[in-house]
DNA sequence: CTGAAAGCGCTTACAG
DNA sequence: CTGAAAGCGCTTACAG
């Protein structure tokens, strides 16, 4: 209990089991809860380590056993609600596991994405959580690959060879025209942003084929800015595209609230006068009015598999690549009117 | 070049030296960009990194040198998009620096926060930034101090005598009611929700002073769900408490989004019939409609000051403890409306 | 400007 | 069930 002249020195193992009159390798064994130890000396370890305030060192752990109980999370941005509830699922799966994650913003910069695996590297992370940056080489997996650091693909995916997880983004786009379609809607309007990736073009695919197998115009397809604030003011747009749309499906539930606020300042009622249907379903959805009818891709539950296949292969690495593909669901509120 | 058996042991320092035909300490000095190492040995020395594909094992680095570049990240919430962008601040300047954050979520749990905190410990981290629980105890500050761990605080504090980077919330509902009496309203609510914190009280105080040195009734004080989804329909409790108020002060944006749907749902209009100002200023507070009147507070400048602070800390162990207090500032759009 | 030696705090076989 | 020894991959003085 006296602490003595600790403060200079940190306590060890060591000194921990001198306390205990013990080895170190039993010492070790007892912060490992190795049954091997008998119950009155792991009672007396514990007790020594509590007396001395001993703190466990994973740093000097690691570097003989290989293994950090550490894993590296990439993602494109943070500032979008839809990343934060991803990254909010990963966490909690990766601290029940006893484990931390490192986190990291590309900022969908392939080459700034290429730098943080490095760093993730060099701080011998178990693995890493990847939602790669538009654009990234498929290159980068198979130098991980050959790294021996298992990787995780996340909502985007650019090689089939690794595992991933994500949503159904195509059936949800089919989900949303297929509502839309029953409503009577004939021109279905779709509102794109942001980077092309795989999620991008499963949606744009998915938004197609569902248009077309309804005989439906697939074409009518607008891009609206990338910066938020932009969005409304480009609402115009879906009118300047040929036929006039009665309706219009949203890249995202950002591209919806925008939108959705752009229509409003030329006048148009949502829900009334015009129909919207966003993708994603984050929060916001439930709170704006008219209450935003939305696909919903439950990013927490694609963050928990994701990290769930991550501690998956840690345990089995050499297994077959898995995709965990979690279905969508429209979720129907209020903003869509049925036409004539 | 060729790679040979390398795949089973990972190549080391060591290795690196003998191709460059020079001692390991020569090679580390090179990989920390020494001075003393002669341009021909350097170039060498990279020369043999690059051919062997070494990479820098931080751990082993650590273990010597006693530093880990990381930094441990504590916040009570990650879906809420305040943190998201508090949390992007903090990572742009950790990265910046060239270390890593280690991201934890407490969920305002004071006893899930010191698990993080030893976790963290554990890790090695160099300092931590925490945004404390709601009821931590000072003591878990101390404990720290005596760890030689530098914590910073970021927007709540609990410890005059730690490191705090925050905003002036007191400042803020001061501009707030200013501009609402301005405006001439004299029946002004606030309301609040969530745990009870320095930023709890430090709006809270603000409002009631405010209102007081105007002369105005400071008690019209209502709590609304903490849940997001169930703050609409909290919005009738604003005119239960006492005399009918014609505005609302928000203690953020997640309670002005939903009160703003919940008086829509009441017939109210918002910035016509009723006005209604925000705290945050969060993206969305642009994108509603009518579009949000809100204080800034700035969350990704207090999450680069807070990172900012840390850093400096470890660099100046010993110094005094230091705060920065940004100011806030009202962000005036559609939601409020002059009264008679 | 470069090299040989010791050591950071653990875990891992290997004996007993 | 416990102990003595070696080693993980670096950095840190200390000589030269």
């Amino acid at each position: 209990m006296p602490p003595e002249d600790r403060k200079k020195s940190r306590v060890t193992l060591l000194d921990v089991a001198r306390r205990a009159g013990v080895s170190r390798a039993t010492a070790s064994l007892v912060i490992r809860k190795s049954p091997l130890v008998g119950a009155d000396t792991r009672l007396r370890v514990e007790e020594a380590m509590r007396e001395l305030g001993y703190v466990y060192n994973m740093g000097a752990a690691r570097l003989r056993a290989e293994r950090s109980h550490t894993v590296g999370v990439i993602v494109p941005n943070l500032t979008n609600p839809f990343f934060a509830e991803l990254l909010s699922g990963i966490e909690a799966v990766v601290d029940a596991a006893g484990m931390v994650v490192l986190l990291a913003n590309s900022g969908d910069h392939p080459e700034r994405q290429d730098m943080l695996m490095r760093r993730m590297r060099e701080h011998g992370v178990d693995g890493v959580i990847l939602c790669p940056a538009a654009d990234t080489k498929p290159e980068l997996l198979e130098r991980a690959l050959d790294w021996q650091l298992p990787v995780v693909q996340v909502l985007r995916h650019i090689s089939a060879e690794i595992d991933y997880a994500g949503a159904d983004y195509a059936g949800g786009m089919q989900q949303a025209v297929d509502y839309l379609a029953l409503l009577g809607h004939r021109r279905i309007a779709f509102a794109v942003h942001g980077p092309v990736h795989s999620a991008y073009r499963e949606r744009t695919d998915g938004f197609r084929a569902a248009m077309q197998e309804r005989q439906l115009d697939p074409g009518i397809i607008v891009r609206v800015p990338d910066a938020t604030a932009s969005i409304p003011s480009a609402a115009p747009l879906l009118f300047d595209a040929g036929p006039r749309p009665t309706a219009v499906i949203c890249f995202n539930d950002v591209v919806a609230l925008g939108l959705s606020a752009g229509l409003h300042d030329m006048g148009l009622r949502i829900g009334e006068d015009f129909s919207l249907v966003g993708f994603d379903d984050v929060t916001d959805a439930e709170t704006m009015r008219p209450r935003l009818s939305s696909v919903a891709t439950a990013p927490v539950t694609i963050g928990e598999n994701s990290a769930r296949l991550l501690l998956d292969r840690l345990a089995e690495p050499a297994g077959p690549a898995r995709r965990m593909v979690t279905e969508t669901h429209l979720h129907i509120r209020q903003s869509c009117v049925s036409v004539a």
